[in-house]
DNA sequence: ATTCTAGGGAGGGATA
DNA sequence: GTATCCCTCCCTAGAA
């Protein structure tokens, strides 16, 4: 449960969404750190889309967010080293520059 | 064979 | 107008 709505102030990026949900041990059903220390974590496989039905409400989009569509924007960070994804079923990890600066 | 996970093309709204 | 950012939607392929 995000705090803060895009409307005021700048808009939150998906992966600064990621992070306050791993932040948070509510969410740990959802989303839960493998290796903290080194930015590593996953999905649950059972609660993935409800993780991304959040994100997209609270982006306030029109259609359901899945986690299949969540997930290729996980995707494109790959190309800026964001985040990469780790050879085991849904987990990746942030690059330590990102993590440094969330 | 069916379901689940990963990858990429296309396109759109917002912003510079 | 033009370019770029940051996703969102959809389709295909490969893994389980």
């Amino acid at each position: 449960m995000p705090s803060s709505f895009p409307m005021t102030g700048k808009k939150i990026r998906l992966f600064q969404f990621l992070f306050e949900m791993l932040e948070d041990p509510r969410m740990a059903s959802f989303i839960s750190w493998v290796k903290p220390s080194a930015g590593i974590f996953q999905f649950s496989a059972q609660n993935k889309d409800e993780l991304a039905r959040i994100w997209g409400q609270f982006k306030g989009n029109k259609k359901v967010m899945t986690y299949q569509k969540l997930s290729r924007a996980l995707r494109t960070y790959s190309r800026t080293g964001e985040i990469t994804k780790v050879k085991r079923k849904l987990t990746y990890q942030f690059s330590l520059v990102v993590l440094r600066s969330l």
